[in-house]
DNA sequence: TCCGCTGTTGGACACTTGTGCAAGAGGGTC
DNA sequence: GACCCTCTTGCACAAGTGTCCAACAGCGGA
């Protein structure tokens, strides 16, 4: 294998991390996949972490994080508060996205018996509510929305979504893609009193 | 180990692999641990279940439809549907049953890689949906509720509750309990058409 | 050209995993 | 007492797990 320097075998490692985390969920990710989803050997993983639960948060970090700062540049690029709101609920449920979804559910279920992953997932989680309320925030200072308690909207809002997108993700068909979308719409609409159909989800 | 019948042991089998799950989750146990928890053999374990995606399936429904008939019998008995409504809340959140939780937890991650919990997971997700539908359902006609939609209703107050419950199991401290089913209960007065706080959650 | 640093190897280590199976034991029936 | 059916054992099997470490290789500087 190639030499490459700390930080770059860093990367190289939560790339490969990923990927194969992509195809079998984090949960079920060994450090022999990742060391030949890399090609190199499976002591070099542990040269840079001192334990599989370190790679697993680092890997989930790396999506969650991503996703976090795509979602917060395009809130950050809307119009109008409205618009933040539907730019945030368009990039939270991406078509293609099943697969991120289903790392967040092995992020939560193993935060009991991985510190390190526990550690990350809070903190990420803590970050997109705090996105949601700083929309909401903007909203109200506005003079758009209505809301006499943004942090617990926001977590209101969030938690719909991860409700109803747990179903789809693990169940698939008990609800449809578009209804996850519009549902937690609707409840937003209310959340911040507005009109139902206001964001057209 | 003294002999029992199939049905006996089968039980015995389920209540042990339970048992196991309940300190380490659902993930994270193994037949031997099942077998140790019973005092036999693991070999025995097999014997009744074809494979270990079976035992925890078992497991799991177990507890979770056990929960449900008990939360229906609470609904049931309930003098009004408002008083329904809150038999369900209080129900589904007791202040103990963190570990409970955690399997639900479990089984929606696993879902992707274990076939038996996934389907029980689903099965029991849509009897959850459809009690709550129901109470809903009822309510209306007594003219105590107004919806549009019960089914999509019952689907968004589930998953505002997973959701924040699932905040609360995973990372503690994030969210306080008590504002779990507070809120929860706010999100079901907007569905039901119910003046803020009817409820008293 | 040689040296030393550091990235890298590949396998050892000590377990743990789910599964399958030949052999044995218990209790009821004849 | 003998028989048989079923429950039960205990281990073998092959594969996989995270972790650790002595040895090696390649590159930059002297």
């Amino acid at each position: 294998m190639a030499r490459m320097n700390a930080d770059r075998r860093r990367d190289a490692i939560v790339n490969a991390a990923l990927a194969v985390a992509r195809r079998k969920g984090l949960a079920a990710t060994t450090v022999r996949d990742v060391a030949e989803a890399m090609g190199s050997s499976s002591g070099l993983v542990h040269h840079y972490f001192a334990t599989m639960d370190d790679v697993l948060a680092a890997a989930f970090e790396r999506v969650a994080a991503d996703d976090l700062r795509r979602t917060a540049y395009a809130v950050a690029a809307a119009a109008d508060p409205e618009a933040a709101l539907v730019a945030f609920f368009r990039a939270y449920a991406p078509a293609d996205a099943d697969w991120a979804f289903q790392l967040w559910l092995d992020a939560w279920a193993e935060a009991a018996r991985r510190p390190a992953l526990r550690a990350t997932s809070e903190r990420l989680n803590l970050a997109w509510q705090t996105l949601v309320e700083g929309i909401i925030r903007d909203g109200v200072q506005a003079g758009r929305f209505s809301c006499p308690d943004p942090a617990a909207a926001a977590w209101r809002i969030i938690s719909v979504l991860d409700g109803l997108a747990l179903q789809v993700v693990a169940h698939e068909t008990v609800i449809a893609r578009a209804d996850m979308v519009a549902w937690a719409g609707l409840v937003a609409e209310r959340e911040l009193d507005l009109g139902e159909g206001t964001l057209g989800l």
